[in-house]
DNA sequence: AGGTGATGGTCAC
DNA sequence: TGACCCTCACCTG
């Protein structure tokens, strides 16, 4: 379920396990096989995301530069259970100690990259809502869109614009401020992506906490009470107010959702809520 | 048991 | 615009 918390949550995990430790990697699918042999037996020094791509730092200045795509898994156990999950599928890369295990499976990039190669592709990647919280991040972002003749709903799933919004926190996010997706960039007013910014820095550590996307604002309030609290916090399955409902009536005002592809996806909204600029 | 679409993004054509 | 990565959840039967 990779959007930018879903990466967030398996670098914690991933840093969690192996920092410190000396590792041993390998591709038991073979295609990443050059690579694990340049890795095996490093000390990992860090495991960290930028919106949906992954890095782990190991020493003598290489990375494991890891992008799930569309169908990518990578799981981070306790060595304790490894007898429990079900072998299926294709490890491109298995990272293990006497302690941990972690596999990749169906990743869209796994390479291993340069300190230099890295900061390139940081380089192409806007704030992200979980890291780069501050307002400057707000106005980097809104002075991409304010330049911008294409809409708002391409531009959010723009990388380079904003870093870990995916399909389902665009649809969600639109509707939640009533927003029109179609507005251009140049129209989107600032107050209006103002909200829209703080929301995403409001609701992806939502994402990490919880590992489900969570939108819909009963649930919202409930889950940051209950992390208030100091309570765990586990979910049934995820709900929406708008993505993948065509069709179906808006819980606001009943007018049929709707859905386009934009920017290659399966856009979904409501045109009768969302028309402001 | 088998089919399909999906929370992504790049590259070849 | 389509192939690709080749997983996973959610159907159909």
């Amino acid at each position: 379920m990779p959007e930018g918390h879903t990466l967030f949550r398996i670098a914690r995990a991933l840093d969690r396990a192996f920092v410190g430790e000396v590792v041993r990697v390998t591709s038991p699918q073979g295609r990443f096989a050059d690579g694990a042999a340049l890795l095996d037996g490093r000390r990992v020094a860090a495991a960290t995301s930028r919106g949906k791509h992954l890095w782990v730092e190991l020493e003598g200045g290489l990375f494991l530069h890891v992008h799930l795509g569309l169908i990518g898994t990578f799981t981070v156990d306790s060595q304790a259970f490894v007898g429990e999950v079900r072998p299926v599928g294709a490890v491109r890369c298995r990272i293990e100690t006497a302690s941990h295990v972690a596999e990749l499976r169906g990743p869209m990039v796994c390479e291993v990259v340069t300190a230099q190669e890295v900061a390139s592709q940081l380089d192409r990647l806007g704030p992200d809502p979980l890291r780069e919280t501050g307002p400057e991040s707000r106005e980097r972002a809104y002075a991409r869109m304010a330049r911008s003749a294409k809409s708002v709903a391409e531009l959010l799933m723009d990388q380079t614009v904003v870093a870990g919004v995916g399909n389902v926190y665009r649809s969600e996010v639109l509707f939640r401020h009533r927003v029109n997706p179609f507005t251009p960039g140049r129209q989107l007013r600032r107050e209006s992506w103002g909200r829209i910014w703080d929301d995403l820095v409001r609701l992806l550590p939502l994402g990490v906490a919880t590992g489900r996307i969570v939108t819909v604002e009963d649930e919202v309030l409930d889950v940051e009470s209950r992390l208030a609290a100091g309570e765990d916090v586990t979910l049934p399955e995820r709900t929406s107010a708008v993505y993948r409902r065509a069709g179906e009536a808006c819980w606001v005002c009943g007018a049929r959702i709707r859905t386009q592809v934009v920017a290659g996806r399966n856009l979904f909204w409501c045109g009768r809520c969302q028309r402001r600029h």
